[in-house]
RNA sequence: GCUGAUGUGGCGAAAUUGGUAUACGCACAGCACUCAAAAUGCUGCGGGAAACCAUGUGGGUUCGAGUCCCACCAUCAGCACCA
């Protein structure tokens, strides 16, 4: 008889479904809880993506093991629905971004089901519902009332074809990370988010957490912290100065000049004093008409003009330096000013060679070795540097000597020793339709006022007209009714906010939602977030490490500081999943024409095969090109299973000859799952299918423990399978097998034996024997004779039970 | 340039963490079943006649290296004038 899939497969995701079998329990009586998170899909009009089962399908697993394993386990799910295309599609179709959401997610959920992933589908979030957005707005209030939410009008990234304002973590390369529009700088008023306040501890609160380590690196190179000194230069002849950041304060002696950037407000409050200043003008001008991303482009040729008029004094040496102005130094980092020290910094060093400024060597290799050319480049080695021409800190290695200049600076008040960061606010305005109304409103007298909490949700307005204006505002600015209110502070006209919230908003906390969904007073009760708190485990793609992970955790930290959530971190555990690329090996796009579409996958090989072979294709952490071929072999193996119930022997036990596999098998399976790597789980499947077909039989015992392995891979047939053969119990009500560790130690073992390290011949022993006797044994083996024959054995080693090595000359 | 990975048969990949390199799968070939094909089952499958040689390249440590150390090369991802 042969696997009819689409019906068995159909037949558990419908009981799953009634039965509600895979609900977190509702009481929290079971200390042993476990929760597990994948990234909640956004709703896209193409569908389900083969890449959203790799990461479902491995949670799902561990999932469905914990379960057996006795936990309480939540494994959620939802959708983030805010967004762009469901916007651009109302643009264009005039159709209510409501009704194409909508749509889409009943899809999307559909195709989900037809996986046999168990989710608890009772606790289904959906970010666009005002229940939900209601505490998202709350959020925001909360960060408003702390001083954490304010506006600022600043040069933002403006998305040229979304027409919408970027978070810098949005651009890539220059151009809009969703369409690929250019991006350009644009001043407007913006709602800002101060994840700058949290910087450190996003950095030191990862020392906690498991998180691959190539997540926590990414994380803090964006975060970028960097130690260094802020040193005031007095400008010549002036009650003014220059305030620069240096991470090298030790060099200091060797600063020939000073560099500001093209923005710095020094230009204008000296503009008197400044000579040239139409030249400096016109090169302020150029600059402006660069974005960020074109000023790093132009990075070999450094521009820059002299400040003629007004010089530095370095207040160390008592100096007069020249001061140049030069787009490589950036307004947006340090302090907009830097002191050159072209011998030991290389950005300086071409500046100085590209305009023939002087050069002062301050920092010699302590290791005299080291030959040093300050005509071809720059000396900027910390670890082997010491200082010279230093004055006080002569002969000082330069972590030492960095430490006296700050001492000195801050003794004498022309320093102080400081921490900067690369990470900036979080633009947090859209000038959008489709995303969370901001709740605030701005009134004349009394500024901008958060409205009542308890008139939460502030719902989206339905419109017609979803087009932004030319000017950049959103659509929502049209929609005077619905601006026009009254100030909650003093009743008088006021006017709502019109910009609405990133998609990033709704996804910072939707974990917690999943806690406890219903919840119409809190964003979730004190106890389920007390019990389900943290999330054991969180899997997503490498693309979210420097957006959503690390804004999730700030709002996390930020809800901890609050009182509303019990730990500082949000997920326990993070790791990543390797993307799903193509047949050709390139990344899966319309305009390649190498979608592979998950239902046409599960249509012709069914929901079990499509999971599994998600698993075998390779390490889950990384890349793995589609193949149809592969494919067809996981279904091969799927219908060799199926096929084992011919071979059944009437017995509940192991077989003698399957024993030691079996353990071995437990043991290797519940460890390889643990640290996903599942597709060695599945070779390990196959060879326990190779062996029993060799042998033309297997015990029952073996048959059901082999199904309970399997049944977190391939749910549906393993629970028919079980059913089949009278069991009442289905295989997610048993315990997850065990295995007795001596077991699955062979009684016999082969053991290797090198001549010189190199293999000659094995020995086969049993496990005890002591070493003597594995020596005489050794010694009487033909191949040894053979090898030692005329030889000098100089030394035996015999590793106890892995190998023997004969040392000969 | 910086950070983090990766490099093993024709292909996807394993290797208990320093101890028999190539498990498992795909592709391929042969055999069985069949009138035939498909499906299925079984067998073989790094190179070499062999001694031996093979884990990106070149060194090193070790009785022994895919695994550790040093120096390179290539590919991928992220960041990039961050002072």
């Amino acid at each position: 008889m042969s696997y009819n899939f689409k019906e068995v497969e159909k037949k558990w995701q419908d009981k799953w479904d009634k039965e509600g079998t895979f609900q977190a329990k509702q009481d929290f009586k079971n200390p042993k809880k476990w929760y597990g998170l994948i990234e909640f899909p956004y709703p896209s009009g193409q569908g389900l993506h083969v890449g959203h089962p790799r990461s479902y399908t491995a949670l799902d697993i561990i999932a469905r093991k914990k379960r057996m394993d006795g936990y309480n386990v939540l494994y959620p799910i939802g959708f983030d629905a805010f967004g762009l295309p469901a916007e651009n599609y109302a643009i264009k179709n005039h159709v209510h971004p409501k009704i194409t959401t909508e749509n889409n997610i009943n899809h999307f959920r559909e195709q989900l089901k037809s996986l046999g992933f168990s989710f608890d589908w009772s606790r289904e979030v959906n970010t666009t519902d005002p229940d939900y957005y209601k505490w998202t707005q709350w959020i925001f209030i909360q960060l408003y009332k702390k001083g954490l939410a304010y506006k600022a009008t600043m040069p933002i990234n403006f998305c040229t074809g979304c027409k919408v304002g970027l978070a810098n973590e949005e651009v890539v390369n220059g151009v809009c990370e969703r369409c690929g529009s250019p991006v350009v700088q644009k001043e407007k008023s913006q709602w800002m988010l101060k994840i700058t306040e949290y910087a450190q501890r996003l950095i030191d609160d990862l020392d906690d957490i498991d998180f691959l380590e190539k997540i926590k690196a990414q994380q803090k190179n964006w975060i970028g912290r960097s130690e260094g000194a802020e040193v005031n230069f007095k400008i010549d002849s002036t009650d003014d100065s220059l305030i620069i950041y240096t991470t090298r304060p030790d060099t200091i002696f060797g600063a020939t000049y000073m560099v500001i950037a093209p923005e710095h407000k020094m230009i204008e409050k000296q503009a008197d004093k400044i000579t040239n200043l139409a030249e400096i003008k016109a090169y302020q001008e150029k600059a402006a008409l660069k974005s960020d991303f074109e000023r790093a482009e132009l990075n070999k040729e450094k521009t820059g003009v002299e400040i003629q008029g007004l010089k530095a004094v370095n207040p160390l040496t008592g100096e007069k330096i020249p001061i140049w102005v030069s787009d490589y130094v950036l307004i947006t980092y340090g302090t907009g000013a830097i002191m050159a020290v072209p011998a030991h910094d290389d950005r300086d060093f071409a500046f100085a060679k590209k305009f023939g400024l002087p050069m002062k060597q301050v920092i010699e290799p302590k290791n005299a070795s080291v030959k040093i050319d300050l005509e071809k480049e720059a000396f900027t080695d910390v670890e082997d540097g010491v200082a010279v021409n230093s004055d006080f800190i002569d002969g000082l290695p330069v972590k030492e000597a960095i430490a006296k200049v700050i001492e000195y600076l801050e003794a004498n008040k022309i320093g102080t020793k400081k921490v900067n960061y690369k990470l900036r606010d979080w633009v947090f305005s859209r000038q959008r339709y489709w995303g969370e109304p901001i709740p605030m409103v701005y009134c004349e007298t009394c500024g901008w006022v958060p409205i009542p909490e308890e008139e939460l949700p502030l719902k989206l307005p339905d419109i017609e007209d979803y087009e932004p204006s030319e000017n950049g505002e959103s659509p929502l600015a049209k929609q005077l009714d619905w601006i026009q209110t009254k100030c909650p502070h003093c009743g008088k006209k006021a006017m709502r906010e019109t910009d609405t919230m990133p998609q990033w908003a709704g996804s910072s906390w939707y974990f917690l939602r999943y806690m406890d969904p219903h919840n119409e007073k809190e964003l979730a009760s004190k106890e389920a977030l007390e019990y389900w708190s943290p999330i054991d485990w969180y899997n997503g793609g490498m693309e979210h490490t420097t957006l959503h992970l690390l804004y999730s955790r700030f709002w996390h930290k930020f809800l901890y500081d609050i009182g509303v959530v019990p730990t500082k971190e949000p997920y326990q555990k993070r790791t990543s999943h390797g993307m799903i690329l193509g047949t050709n090996g390139e990344k899966m796009s319309k305009s390649k024409g190498n979608v592979i579409n998950p239902d046409d996958i599960v249509e012709e090989f069914g929901a079990d095969t499509f999971r599994v072979y998600e698993m075998f294709m390779g390490p889950f952490d990384q890349v793995a090109a589609w193949s149809m071929e592969s494919i067809r072999g996981c279904g091969k193996f799927l219908d060799r299973v199926w096929n084992l119930k011919d071979m059944l022997v009437d017995d509940e036990n192991y077989l003698p000859e399957h024993e030691k596999m079996m353990h071995k098998a437990i043991k290797k399976v519940s460890n390889d799952i643990e640290e996903m790597k599942f597709n060695t789980a599945i070779a390990t499947f196959m060879t326990m299918v190779n062996e029993f077909y060799k042998d033309k039989k297997l015990s029952k015992g073996e048959y059901k423990t082999f199904l309970q392995l399997l049944n977190p891979f391939a749910p549906h047939m393993t629970e028919e399978l079980f059913e089949e053969i009278g069991e009442s119990k289905t295989i997610a009500q048993t315990p997850w097998p065990t295995y007795d560790e001596a077991k699955t130690i062979d009684d016999q073992i082969e053991i290797p034996i090198q001549i010189n390290g190199k293999l000659k011949t094995t020995i086969t022993i049993p496990k005890d024997l002591a070493e003597e006797e594995i020596r005489k044994k050794v010694h009487e083996n033909e191949v040894v004779c053979k090898n030692v024959e005329n030889k000098t054995i100089v030394k035996e080693i015999y590793v106890n039970g892995k190998i023997y090595n004969i040392v000969v000359k």
